[in-house]
DNA sequence: TTACCTTGTTAGTAAGTACTTACATTTGCT
DNA sequence: AGCAAATGTAAGTACTTACTAACAAGGTAA
């Protein structure tokens, strides 16, 4: 019985390749046959491991939550610059959102489908987002350097511009588009809110 | 032969019901047999109207396309002040979102299996919705009222703010959320905007 | 060696899928 | 009434799916 280096690489092969395949042809149009093969264990191996295709989906998104990638995100944000606070939040969330691309891609498809599940997930990760965000305008409201806003919406409207832009590049796969770096982006992105929440 | 009130109708029973199940549980997860059942008609009606299930889906999302929506939107905004021309295409720009919640829940979901035509139909409508902004944009810089910006990003960012608030509030059905009334969201992202772009 | 654990192979099941064929029934127009 | 188009009913095809049973083969630990 040797449970640390084949065993676990053999079920941690099957998940890989049930991400990457969950989500380029979704839940229904991944089937059991396809993962195995792709991941080179036979069929029967991957029902050993998991005694049905749900729970290979759900062990697959938990594996893959956004939360261990969030801590120790923003560390000396509050000694930084306005500006240049919202710069790195900003490029930690374009950041995360690409290590997580494939379980952006389910959760977008199969949102409507299997809620419960992956909403909790989604909704865990946006909110610690947008409350970490708000409670960083609520500080700066008391330094008194802001006008006054609402800060939760503010936070939303923040990471919408951002999801949005990783959505049509990452996502959409936009080729049309003339190419614009993340960089820029960035700063303009920032620029426009800077100035549209300082006194 | 009367193709006029029977005959059509049946058609569009069987587009309508194809919308709505398509939205709901996914091109494959949604069986010809369900979409003909929930239509009232029997199966093989259906494959007489639509000769493959794929034809069916085409013709789903060709019958709901953004773009009829778009027309005649934007009237007026040229001789409006510049905040309340921006919160009017925000409103518009929600009001056709909600008018075609099940067709963005459909894309969403099959974005990654069937791009091609898909990212036709989204693209035309975002990059219309996109070049109309930039284009006002650039006039305003013309007329001297706005600091200098990238149009084209800043219009991307104005609509990726509103999409995400649709998102959160139709797509994602957060019920968590404490709600806040579209006109509350529009004005204060508007703000933002406003505060952000001018000189 | 002996025992165990993990894997592969092969074959199979029961159910569901898109789609078809043949024939009967309804419906509206002339 | 009579014709023709649109629809329904019933049966069936060929295929795929998730999932299982039975047995053999390999490696590891005692």
């Amino acid at each position: 019985m040797q449970q640390d280096e084949e065993t676990c690489s053999t079920r941690d092969k099957i998940l890989e390749t049930a991400l990457r395949l969950f989500s380029k042809e979704g839940y229904l149009g991944a089937t059991t046959r396809e993962i195995a093969r792709e991941a080179g264990v036979a069929e029967v191996t991957l029902f050993r491991h998991f005694p049905s295709k749900e729970t290979l989906f759900e062990e697959t998104i938990n594996a893959n939550s956004f939360l261990p990638a969030l801590k120790g995100l923003m560390p000396g944000i509050r000694q930084m610059p306005y500006g240049e606070a919202l710069a790195m939040i900003a490029k930690s969330f374009l950041e995360i959102l690409a290590l997580r691309k494939d379980t952006v891609k389910i959760m977008q498809a199969e949102m409507q489908r299997y809620p419960e599940k992956i909403q909790k997930i989604y909704h865990a990760f946006i909110d610690e987002m947008v409350n970490t965000l708000a409670s960083y305008f609520g500080e700066m409201h008391g330094k008194g350097s802001l006008r006054e806003f609402d800060t939760e919406l503010a936070a939303r409207s923040f990471f919408g511009m951002f999801f949005s832009y990783f959505n049509a590049e990452e996502i959409l796969l936009r080729k049309n588009y003339r190419h614009i770096d993340a960089d820029k982006t960035v700063r303009e992105f920032v620029d426009i809110f800077v100035r549209g929440t300082l006194k």
